[in-house]
DNA sequence: ACTCCTGTCCCGTAAACACGGGATACCTCA
DNA sequence: TGAGGTATCCCGTGTTTACGGGACAGGAGT
């Protein structure tokens, strides 16, 4: 919440005019202190060269829609350049793809430059306490394609436990003989676990059972 | 932002001080009216009877540990009882499992009690006009998981747009000869492009084949 | 008591798969 | 020019699947 010395904040945006009324809005706040201002991704990637690592930013404000190098195409590099920094996206562009490309390359907020300035401050001390900030737009669409891809527990009891043991094996590559041996049952009890296993979820063959799996969230796509 | 009439709020908490404190806290605000306080999911599911259509709540409040059935039960069954009526999570819990169980089951927020009173007004507004409102922590959370579940565009010229086509309809179910037909192409050049697919994803066979490809996320989960 | 579901086991056959080999053609990039 | 990747095609052989049938034991629920 509060921090010993003032956040560094670097902002890249082309909009002269919009930069300056950031600039001037960050003016007031002491816990916050911009040190940089960029009109595009390449010059702020080259000023990091010239810059001390102690006077390196800790956040980064990013436009999405610059000239010449994009937002989305910059994040990725600072990331690298500067893997303890945190980038806010800070864009026109409420558009989806947008939204989910910044987010898979490591955007730890989205707010929309219709934001108050009083949004904007509030989000930088939220992702510098450890957090992420989020236009309510933007954090609509995140839970709605975040609930698409999650579980559904309703269907938890479709398979059995046995069965989605199986299964799983299945996805893992191994074939039934292999399952029968690990699981230490017989190879044609595997057979008729799978049979049961391709009626319950309407397929007809192993491939098709392992991606319905995945789409009904039954299978995790987590571990390795 | 503005709306005509004020916005009808439903309290579901079982701490009576912290309910006096919300009460009292939305008292203030002519946009907001807080039409009914519960302790339990169970007494507040019930007046619903006999609560005109016109006076049902628009947003409910829920907190998830309730006595009884907990705030994670009632959830669906609102969504179900009213459909249009949004649902903001109010509660102690960060843990990570009752964030994404609340999430898929279609909750619109995500606050916490540690939150200002202003900062759970703001999110009442900002989830009434259609938005969504998320804990900074929680916010972060999110990004985080839905980041793994994201595509990881390296891969994505990890197979070539024809072997990509294969896969995908494997994934479908189709056999091989199928797929032939389909695409027009002899049998023998889907087994080809088949082996190379296997050779690229280090994988043996179709099933496993498949899998990898949606934890890479080459396939996208959408869909049928 | 009876049915339903689960998990275990077995047989046989036809279809599909995995994998080894090899071939031609195109395009790009070094 | 030559190497590498992609896409197309072909053969053969052994392995694995898919699916039809049937059987039996234990637990849950009606």
């Amino acid at each position: 919440m509060t921090h010993i010395s003032p956040t560094r904040v670097m902002l890249i945006e082309d909009n002269a005019e919009y930069r300056e009324v950031i600039k001037l809005a960050l003016e007031d706040h002491p816990e916050i202190e911009l040190t940089q201002c960029h009109g595009t991704a390449e010059t702020a990637l080259r000023s990091l060269y010239t810059t001390s690592a102690a006077a390196r930013p800790q956040l980064i404000l990013l436009d999405l829609n610059l000239p010449g190098m994009s937002g989305l195409e910059a994040l990725p590099r600072f990331r690298r350049e500067l893997p303890a920094t945190r980038i806010m996206i800070l864009t026109q562009s409420d558009s989806e793809a947008d939204v989910l490309r910044a987010i898979s390359r490591g955007a730890s907020g989205y707010l929309l430059k219709s934001a108050s300035l009083q949004q904007i401050t509030d989000g930088i001390r939220d992702v510098m306490d450890d957090g992420a900030s989020l236009d309510k737009g933007v954090a609509q669409f995140i839970l709605h394609t975040l609930q698409q891809k999650l579980p559904k527990k309703d269907l938890k009891n479709l398979l059995s436990e046995r069965e989605l043991e199986v299964l799983t094996l299945i996805s893992e590559g191994l074939v039934k003989k292999e399952i029968a041996d690990q699981l230490k049952i017989g190879y044609t009890t595997v057979d008729t676990h799978v049979g049961h296993i391709y009626e319950k979820l309407g397929v007809r063959n192993a491939p098709a059972a392992v991606a319905k799996a995945f789409k009904l969230g039954l299978i995790e796509d987590l571990d390795g």
